[in-house]
DNA sequence: TAAAGAAGTGAATAGTGATTCACTTCTTTA
DNA sequence: TAAAGAAGTGAATCACTATTCACTTCTTTA
Protein backbone atom coordinates (compact mmCIF):
# COMPACT_ATOMS: atom_id res chain seq x y z
CA UNK A 1 0.00 0.00 0.00
CA UNK A 2 0.93 3.66 -1.24
CA UNK A 3 -0.83 5.30 1.44
CA UNK A 4 -1.96 5.38 5.10
CA UNK A 5 -3.44 7.95 7.53
CA UNK A 6 -0.62 8.97 9.67
CA UNK A 7 -1.08 10.77 12.91
CA UNK A 8 -0.17 14.53 11.16
CA UNK A 9 -3.45 13.42 9.18
CA UNK A 10 -5.40 12.75 12.10
CA UNK A 11 -4.26 15.36 13.77
CA UNK A 12 -5.49 18.23 11.04
CA UNK A 13 -9.00 16.47 10.81
CA UNK A 14 -9.95 16.82 13.76
CA UNK A 15 -8.96 20.66 13.63
CA UNK A 16 -10.64 20.81 10.40
CA UNK A 17 -13.88 19.43 11.84
CA UNK A 18 -13.64 21.55 14.94
CA UNK A 19 -12.67 24.42 12.32
CA UNK A 20 -15.86 23.85 11.25
CA UNK A 21 -18.18 23.72 14.29
CA UNK A 22 -16.45 26.64 15.93
CA UNK A 23 -17.19 28.50 12.53
CA UNK A 24 -21.13 26.78 12.76
CA UNK A 25 -21.51 28.28 16.37
CA UNK A 26 -19.81 32.18 15.84
CA UNK A 27 -22.50 32.16 13.31
CA UNK A 28 -25.29 30.93 15.45
CA UNK A 29 -24.12 32.90 18.84
CA UNK A 30 -24.13 36.07 16.30
CA UNK A 31 -27.21 35.34 14.46
CA UNK A 32 -29.39 32.17 15.53
CA UNK A 33 -29.84 29.25 13.87
CA UNK A 34 -31.32 31.29 10.34
CA UNK A 35 -27.81 32.51 9.84
CA UNK A 36 -26.41 29.06 9.49
CA UNK A 37 -25.58 28.15 6.32
CA UNK A 38 -23.43 25.65 4.44
CA UNK A 39 -21.73 28.14 2.73
CA UNK A 40 -21.07 30.60 5.65
CA UNK A 41 -19.88 27.66 7.46
CA UNK A 42 -17.57 27.24 4.63
CA UNK A 43 -16.10 30.10 4.46
CA UNK A 44 -16.21 31.07 8.17
CA UNK A 45 -13.91 28.16 8.56
CA UNK A 46 -11.85 29.06 5.21
CA UNK A 47 -13.03 26.02 3.43
CA UNK A 48 -14.92 24.53 0.94
CA UNK A 49 -18.32 24.00 1.08
CA UNK A 50 -18.14 20.35 -0.04
CA UNK A 51 -15.19 20.24 2.80
CA UNK A 52 -18.33 20.87 5.17
CA UNK A 53 -19.53 17.43 3.66
CA UNK A 54 -17.03 15.52 4.45
CA UNK A 55 -16.91 16.27 7.71
CA UNK A 56 -21.19 16.00 8.21
CA UNK A 57 -23.50 14.14 6.34
CA UNK A 58 -26.15 17.26 5.89
CA UNK A 59 -27.09 20.22 7.64
CA UNK A 60 -29.47 18.40 10.25
CA UNK A 61 -26.40 16.58 11.22
CA UNK A 62 -24.34 20.04 11.75
CA UNK A 63 -26.80 22.04 12.86
CA UNK A 64 -27.88 19.64 15.86
CA UNK A 65 -24.30 19.15 16.69
CA UNK A 66 -23.98 22.72 17.54
CA UNK A 67 -27.07 22.55 19.25
CA UNK A 68 -25.85 19.61 21.47
CA UNK A 69 -22.34 21.05 21.97
CA UNK A 70 -23.99 24.30 23.22
CA UNK A 71 -26.40 23.33 25.29
CA UNK A 72 -24.30 20.52 26.93
CA UNK A 73 -22.30 23.11 28.50
CA UNK A 74 -25.54 24.69 29.66
CA UNK A 75 -26.90 21.83 31.15
CA UNK A 76 -23.55 20.86 32.75
CA UNK A 77 -23.22 24.21 34.78
CA UNK A 78 -26.97 23.80 36.03
CA UNK A 79 -26.63 20.16 36.93
CA UNK A 80 -23.51 21.39 38.64
CA UNK A 81 -25.62 24.28 40.64
CA UNK A 82 -27.71 21.18 41.39
CA UNK A 83 -25.04 19.23 42.89
CA UNK A 84 -23.69 21.63 45.11
CA UNK A 85 -23.90 21.99 48.60
CA UNK A 86 -26.88 23.17 50.53
CA UNK A 87 -30.81 21.97 50.41
CA UNK A 88 -32.65 21.32 47.90
CA UNK A 89 -33.94 25.06 48.00
CA UNK A 90 -30.60 26.44 48.14
CA UNK A 91 -29.46 24.51 45.49
CA UNK A 92 -32.57 25.31 43.17
CA UNK A 93 -32.12 28.85 43.55
CA UNK A 94 -28.19 28.23 43.08
CA UNK A 95 -29.60 26.69 39.68
CA UNK A 96 -32.29 29.38 38.41
CA UNK A 97 -29.62 32.07 39.27
CA UNK A 98 -26.92 30.42 37.10
CA UNK A 99 -29.57 29.57 34.10
CA UNK A 100 -30.16 33.35 34.32
CA UNK A 101 -26.92 34.50 34.21
CA UNK A 102 -25.42 32.60 31.47
CA UNK A 103 -28.30 33.53 29.31
CA UNK A 104 -27.36 37.03 29.86
CA UNK A 105 -24.19 36.73 28.87
CA UNK A 106 -24.97 35.34 25.65
CA UNK A 107 -28.50 37.02 24.79
CA UNK A 108 -28.87 35.69 21.10
CA UNK A 109 -27.24 32.23 21.65
CA UNK A 110 -30.09 31.88 24.60
CA UNK A 111 -32.51 32.90 22.12
CA UNK A 112 -31.31 30.77 19.77
CA UNK A 113 -31.27 27.69 22.07
CA UNK A 114 -34.77 28.36 23.62
CA UNK A 115 -36.95 29.60 21.48
CA UNK A 116 -35.77 30.23 17.98
CA UNK A 117 -38.04 28.90 15.18
CA UNK A 118 -35.17 26.27 13.86
CA UNK A 119 -35.61 22.92 11.46
CA UNK A 120 -37.60 19.88 12.89
CA UNK A 121 -34.21 18.42 13.10
CA UNK A 122 -32.84 21.02 15.91
CA UNK A 123 -35.99 20.86 17.32
CA UNK A 124 -36.08 17.26 18.55
CA UNK A 125 -32.76 17.72 19.92
CA UNK A 126 -34.37 21.12 22.06
CA UNK A 127 -36.83 18.24 23.03
CA UNK A 128 -34.08 16.50 24.38
CA UNK A 129 -32.54 19.39 25.64
CA UNK A 130 -35.15 20.45 27.79
CA UNK A 131 -36.13 17.02 28.93
CA UNK A 132 -32.71 16.76 30.17
CA UNK A 133 -33.22 20.01 31.92
CA UNK A 134 -36.73 18.89 33.13
CA UNK A 135 -34.91 15.65 34.54
CA UNK A 136 -31.87 17.15 36.67
CA UNK A 137 -35.08 19.64 38.14
CA UNK A 138 -37.29 16.79 38.74
CA UNK A 139 -34.63 15.37 41.22
CA UNK A 140 -33.90 18.16 42.74
CA UNK A 141 -38.32 18.74 43.27
CA UNK A 142 -38.72 15.69 44.32
CA UNK A 143 -35.73 15.54 47.01
CA UNK A 144 -37.44 18.81 48.59
CA UNK A 145 -40.80 17.12 48.62
CA UNK A 146 -39.13 14.17 50.17
CA UNK A 147 -37.12 16.45 53.33
CA UNK A 148 -40.28 18.65 53.24
CA UNK A 149 -38.30 21.68 52.28
CA UNK A 150 -40.90 22.02 49.11
CA UNK A 151 -45.28 21.41 49.28
CA UNK A 152 -46.35 17.63 48.00
CA UNK A 153 -46.34 18.15 44.25
CA UNK A 154 -46.11 16.30 41.22
CA UNK A 155 -42.24 16.51 40.30
CA UNK A 156 -41.88 15.85 37.24
CA UNK A 157 -45.15 18.33 36.14
CA UNK A 158 -43.55 20.81 38.43
CA UNK A 159 -40.11 20.99 36.87
CA UNK A 160 -41.39 20.93 33.15
CA UNK A 161 -43.28 24.13 34.40
CA UNK A 162 -40.02 25.12 35.96
CA UNK A 163 -37.99 25.32 32.78
CA UNK A 164 -40.98 26.34 31.01
CA UNK A 165 -41.08 29.80 33.36
CA UNK A 166 -37.38 30.38 33.81
CA UNK A 167 -37.46 30.30 29.79
CA UNK A 168 -40.24 32.42 28.87
CA UNK A 169 -39.49 35.21 31.50
CA UNK A 170 -35.87 35.51 30.33
CA UNK A 171 -37.08 35.91 26.82
CA UNK A 172 -38.24 39.27 27.28
CA UNK A 173 -35.29 40.69 29.22
CA UNK A 174 -33.39 38.92 26.74
CA UNK A 175 -34.43 40.90 24.24
CA UNK A 176 -34.29 44.65 26.01
CA UNK A 177 -31.56 43.81 28.63
CA UNK A 178 -32.22 45.97 31.83
CA UNK A 179 -31.20 45.70 35.31
CA UNK A 180 -30.90 42.09 35.20
CA UNK A 181 -29.87 41.59 38.58
CA UNK A 182 -33.69 42.40 39.58
CA UNK A 183 -35.09 39.99 36.97
CA UNK A 184 -32.72 36.99 38.33
CA UNK A 185 -34.05 38.15 41.85
CA UNK A 186 -37.54 37.63 40.89
CA UNK A 187 -37.33 34.57 38.52
CA UNK A 188 -35.66 32.84 41.87
CA UNK A 189 -38.63 34.08 43.84
CA UNK A 190 -41.17 32.71 41.56
CA UNK A 191 -39.57 29.53 41.64
CA UNK A 192 -38.94 29.25 45.34
CA UNK A 193 -42.70 30.25 45.41
CA UNK A 194 -43.80 28.30 43.21
CA UNK A 195 -42.33 24.70 44.96
CA UNK A 196 -43.21 25.63 48.03
CA UNK A 197 -40.17 26.79 49.27
CA UNK A 198 -39.91 28.61 52.65
CA UNK A 199 -38.02 32.21 52.07
CA UNK B 1 -70.73 51.81 -16.43
CA UNK B 2 -71.99 47.82 -17.38
CA UNK B 3 -70.89 46.35 -14.18
CA UNK B 4 -71.29 46.90 -10.24
CA UNK B 5 -70.25 44.84 -7.39
CA UNK B 6 -73.91 43.12 -5.94
CA UNK B 7 -74.65 42.21 -2.63
CA UNK B 8 -74.92 38.62 -4.21
CA UNK B 9 -70.79 39.47 -5.21
CA UNK B 10 -70.02 40.45 -1.48
CA UNK B 11 -71.74 37.51 -0.38
CA UNK B 12 -70.00 35.25 -2.36
CA UNK B 13 -66.91 36.80 -1.74
CA UNK B 14 -66.88 36.59 1.84
CA UNK B 15 -67.46 32.64 1.86
CA UNK B 16 -65.02 32.64 -0.72
CA UNK B 17 -62.41 34.25 1.67
CA UNK B 18 -64.16 32.34 4.73
CA UNK B 19 -63.84 28.77 3.17
CA UNK B 20 -60.41 29.80 2.29
CA UNK B 21 -59.83 30.71 6.23
CA UNK B 22 -61.48 27.71 7.39
CA UNK B 23 -59.30 24.98 4.92
CA UNK B 24 -56.24 26.80 6.04
CA UNK B 25 -57.71 26.01 9.60
CA UNK B 26 -57.83 22.80 9.19
CA UNK B 27 -55.12 21.64 7.69
CA UNK B 28 -53.03 23.54 10.89
CA UNK B 29 -55.58 21.42 13.50
CA UNK B 30 -54.28 18.23 11.53
CA UNK B 31 -50.71 18.75 10.52
CA UNK B 32 -49.70 22.22 11.90
CA UNK B 33 -48.55 24.91 10.22
CA UNK B 34 -46.10 23.24 8.48
CA UNK B 35 -48.85 21.48 6.49
CA UNK B 36 -50.17 24.58 5.31
CA UNK B 37 -49.21 25.38 2.03
CA UNK B 38 -51.01 27.46 -0.42
CA UNK B 39 -51.82 24.38 -2.86
CA UNK B 40 -53.45 22.12 -0.49
CA UNK B 41 -55.29 25.45 1.11
CA UNK B 42 -56.89 26.00 -2.82
CA UNK B 43 -57.40 21.98 -3.17
CA UNK B 44 -59.20 22.42 0.83
CA UNK B 45 -61.45 25.31 -0.86
CA UNK B 46 -62.17 23.54 -4.02
CA UNK B 47 -60.62 26.60 -5.53
CA UNK B 48 -57.65 27.64 -7.29
CA UNK B 49 -54.07 28.62 -6.46
CA UNK B 50 -54.72 31.82 -8.00
CA UNK B 51 -58.00 32.46 -6.23
CA UNK B 52 -56.11 32.15 -2.70
CA UNK B 53 -53.89 35.29 -3.90
CA UNK B 54 -57.02 37.15 -4.82
CA UNK B 55 -57.53 37.16 -0.98
CA UNK B 56 -54.34 37.40 0.75
CA UNK B 57 -51.49 39.36 -0.28
CA UNK B 58 -49.38 36.07 0.50
CA UNK B 59 -48.87 32.95 2.84
CA UNK B 60 -47.85 34.93 5.37
CA UNK B 61 -50.99 36.50 5.67
CA UNK B 62 -52.72 34.08 5.44
CA UNK B 63 -50.82 31.66 7.77
CA UNK B 64 -50.84 34.99 10.26
CA UNK B 65 -54.87 35.57 9.87
CA UNK B 66 -55.57 31.97 10.83
CA UNK B 67 -53.14 32.15 13.14
CA UNK B 68 -54.75 35.25 14.76
CA UNK B 69 -58.27 33.89 14.46
CA UNK B 70 -57.57 30.94 16.40
CA UNK B 71 -55.59 32.68 18.93
CA UNK B 72 -58.10 35.27 19.43
CA UNK B 73 -60.54 32.63 20.58
CA UNK B 74 -58.46 30.90 23.00
CA UNK B 75 -57.02 34.40 24.86
CA UNK B 76 -61.21 35.59 24.65
CA UNK B 77 -61.98 32.33 26.99
CA UNK B 78 -59.55 33.15 29.30
CA UNK B 79 -60.13 36.72 29.79
CA UNK B 80 -63.75 35.21 30.13
CA UNK B 81 -62.27 33.49 33.05
CA UNK B 82 -60.08 36.00 34.43
CA UNK B 83 -63.20 38.53 34.50
CA UNK B 84 -65.03 36.21 36.42
CA UNK B 85 -66.31 35.92 39.69
CA UNK B 86 -64.17 35.79 43.07
CA UNK B 87 -60.60 36.77 44.23
CA UNK B 88 -57.72 36.97 42.40
CA UNK B 89 -56.90 33.54 43.51
CA UNK B 90 -60.08 31.99 41.99
CA UNK B 91 -59.83 33.93 39.12
CA UNK B 92 -56.44 32.90 38.28
CA UNK B 93 -57.02 28.87 38.84
CA UNK B 94 -60.13 28.84 36.88
CA UNK B 95 -57.87 31.27 33.69
CA UNK B 96 -55.14 28.04 34.27
CA UNK B 97 -57.96 25.33 33.83
CA UNK B 98 -59.88 26.92 31.03
CA UNK B 99 -56.43 27.21 29.29
CA UNK B 100 -55.31 23.78 29.64
CA UNK B 101 -58.86 22.28 29.14
CA UNK B 102 -58.80 24.10 25.43
CA UNK B 103 -55.37 22.49 24.80
CA UNK B 104 -56.37 18.91 25.79
CA UNK B 105 -59.76 19.15 23.26
CA UNK B 106 -57.47 20.35 20.49
CA UNK B 107 -53.71 19.37 21.20
CA UNK B 108 -52.46 19.57 17.79
CA UNK B 109 -53.94 23.42 17.38
CA UNK B 110 -52.36 24.26 20.86
CA UNK B 111 -49.03 22.52 19.65
CA UNK B 112 -49.24 24.91 16.62
CA UNK B 113 -49.85 28.03 18.11
CA UNK B 114 -47.77 27.25 21.78
CA UNK B 115 -44.57 25.42 20.25
CA UNK B 116 -44.21 24.83 16.71
CA UNK B 117 -41.49 26.00 14.30
CA UNK B 118 -43.47 28.69 11.94
CA UNK B 119 -42.73 31.35 9.33
CA UNK B 120 -40.92 34.38 10.95
CA UNK B 121 -44.19 36.20 10.24
CA UNK B 122 -46.53 33.89 12.05
CA UNK B 123 -43.28 33.98 15.25
CA UNK B 124 -44.40 37.50 15.14
CA UNK B 125 -47.65 37.33 16.15
CA UNK B 126 -46.69 33.94 18.42
CA UNK B 127 -45.13 36.79 20.73
CA UNK B 128 -48.03 38.85 20.28
CA UNK B 129 -49.84 36.30 21.58
CA UNK B 130 -47.77 35.57 24.32
CA UNK B 131 -47.73 39.21 25.30
CA UNK B 132 -51.47 39.19 25.63
CA UNK B 133 -51.74 36.55 27.67
CA UNK B 134 -48.76 37.35 29.20
CA UNK B 135 -50.86 41.64 30.02
CA UNK B 136 -53.73 39.37 31.36
CA UNK B 137 -52.29 37.47 33.75
CA UNK B 138 -50.25 40.47 34.87
CA UNK B 139 -53.54 43.10 35.84
CA UNK B 140 -55.28 39.27 37.64
CA UNK B 141 -51.17 39.12 39.44
CA UNK B 142 -51.25 42.55 40.36
CA UNK B 143 -54.71 42.77 41.66
CA UNK B 144 -53.75 39.83 43.83
CA UNK B 145 -50.93 41.64 45.12
CA UNK B 146 -52.77 44.92 46.18
CA UNK B 147 -55.25 42.85 47.79
CA UNK B 148 -52.94 41.08 50.00
CA UNK B 149 -54.06 37.38 48.20
CA UNK B 150 -50.46 37.06 46.54
CA UNK B 151 -47.52 37.54 47.93
CA UNK B 152 -45.36 40.90 46.90
CA UNK B 153 -43.71 40.15 43.29
CA UNK B 154 -43.25 41.82 40.04
CA UNK B 155 -46.27 41.25 38.39
CA UNK B 156 -44.91 41.63 34.64
CA UNK B 157 -41.87 38.98 35.45
CA UNK B 158 -44.52 36.74 37.34
CA UNK B 159 -47.21 36.75 34.52
CA UNK B 160 -44.40 35.52 32.08
CA UNK B 161 -43.49 32.90 33.96
CA UNK B 162 -47.33 31.57 34.51
CA UNK B 163 -47.38 31.56 30.36
CA UNK B 164 -44.05 29.66 30.72
CA UNK B 165 -44.91 27.08 32.80
CA UNK B 166 -48.59 26.58 30.95
CA UNK B 167 -46.97 26.05 27.87
CA UNK B 168 -44.28 23.94 29.05
CA UNK B 169 -45.78 21.96 31.32
CA UNK B 170 -48.70 20.88 28.73
CA UNK B 171 -46.35 20.50 25.77
CA UNK B 172 -45.39 16.47 27.46
CA UNK B 173 -49.37 15.94 28.10
CA UNK B 174 -50.85 17.45 24.92
CA UNK B 175 -48.09 14.78 23.24
CA UNK B 176 -49.48 12.21 25.31
CA UNK B 177 -52.84 12.86 27.07
CA UNK B 178 -53.41 10.41 30.22
CA UNK B 179 -54.56 11.55 33.37
CA UNK B 180 -55.57 15.12 31.55
CA UNK B 181 -57.46 15.77 35.09
CA UNK B 182 -54.76 14.93 37.48
CA UNK B 183 -52.74 17.41 34.46
CA UNK B 184 -54.54 20.13 35.06
CA UNK B 185 -54.98 20.20 38.82
CA UNK B 186 -51.09 19.85 39.35
CA UNK B 187 -50.61 23.01 37.22
CA UNK B 188 -53.38 24.97 39.08
CA UNK B 189 -51.58 24.39 42.45
CA UNK B 190 -48.35 24.84 40.97
CA UNK B 191 -50.09 28.44 39.45
CA UNK B 192 -51.15 28.79 43.13
CA UNK B 193 -48.06 28.55 45.06
CA UNK B 194 -45.96 30.92 42.52
CA UNK B 195 -48.16 34.03 43.06
CA UNK B 196 -47.95 32.62 46.79
CA UNK B 197 -51.72 32.22 47.20
CA UNK B 198 -52.84 30.43 50.11
CA UNK B 199 -54.82 27.46 49.03
C1' DT C 1 -77.75 40.18 -26.41
C1' DA C 2 -73.36 42.72 -26.07
C1' DA C 3 -69.68 44.35 -23.73
C1' DA C 4 -67.55 45.89 -19.52
C1' DG C 5 -65.73 44.64 -15.21
C1' DA C 6 -64.21 41.46 -12.08
C1' DA C 7 -63.26 36.85 -10.16
C1' DG C 8 -61.22 32.22 -11.05
C1' DT C 9 -57.48 29.42 -12.70
C1' DG C 10 -53.12 26.61 -12.89
C1' DA C 11 -49.04 26.00 -15.77
C1' DA C 12 -44.95 28.37 -15.80
C1' DT C 13 -41.57 30.98 -13.23
C1' DA C 14 -38.66 32.48 -9.41
C1' DG C 15 -35.95 32.34 -5.35
C1' DT C 16 -33.51 30.04 -1.99
C1' DG C 17 -30.21 27.20 -0.20
C1' DA C 18 -28.93 22.25 0.37
C1' DT C 19 -26.45 18.73 -2.01
C1' DT C 20 -23.63 16.49 -5.51
C1' DC C 21 -19.64 15.12 -8.12
C1' DA C 22 -15.97 15.47 -11.43
C1' DC C 23 -11.85 17.36 -10.79
C1' DT C 24 -7.67 19.21 -8.23
C1' DT C 25 -4.43 19.11 -4.63
C1' DC C 26 -2.19 17.03 -0.91
C1' DT C 27 0.04 13.11 1.75
C1' DT C 28 2.15 8.87 2.09
C1' DT C 29 4.95 4.95 0.93
C1' DA C 30 7.40 1.69 -2.27
C1' DT D 1 10.15 10.06 -8.13
C1' DA D 2 5.83 7.54 -9.10
C1' DA D 3 1.50 6.12 -8.04
C1' DA D 4 -2.07 5.15 -4.70
C1' DG D 5 -5.25 6.88 -1.52
C1' DA D 6 -7.65 10.44 0.45
C1' DA D 7 -9.05 15.22 1.37
C1' DG D 8 -10.44 19.74 -0.66
C1' DT D 9 -13.23 22.31 -3.89
C1' DG D 10 -17.14 25.08 -5.93
C1' DA D 11 -19.89 25.36 -10.09
C1' DA D 12 -23.79 22.96 -11.41
C1' DT D 13 -27.84 20.67 -10.01
C1' DC D 14 -31.79 19.56 -7.37
C1' DA D 15 -35.88 20.19 -4.57
C1' DC D 16 -39.36 22.60 -2.86
C1' DT D 17 -42.92 26.03 -2.75
C1' DA D 18 -44.38 30.62 -3.11
C1' DT D 19 -45.79 33.66 -6.56
C1' DT D 20 -47.16 35.41 -11.09
C1' DC D 21 -49.95 36.35 -15.10
C1' DA D 22 -52.15 35.50 -19.44
C1' DC D 23 -56.22 33.50 -20.18
C1' DT D 24 -61.03 31.78 -19.09
C1' DT D 25 -65.36 32.13 -16.93
C1' DC D 26 -68.85 34.52 -14.54
C1' DT D 27 -71.85 38.63 -13.34
C1' DT D 28 -73.94 42.79 -14.27
C1' DT D 29 -76.07 46.47 -16.78
C1' DA D 30 -77.25 49.22 -20.97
Amino acid sequence: MAYRETDLVRQRKVAQKSGLLHAAETLVREGGFGALTIQAVAEGAGAGVGTVYRYFSGKDELATEVFKRATTREVAAVREALSGPGGAATRLAVATEVFAQRAFSAPKLAWALIAEPVDPAVDVARLQYRKTYTALFETVVATGVATGEFAPQNPGLSAAALVGAMAESILGPLANPVCNAETIAALRLFCMRAVGAQC
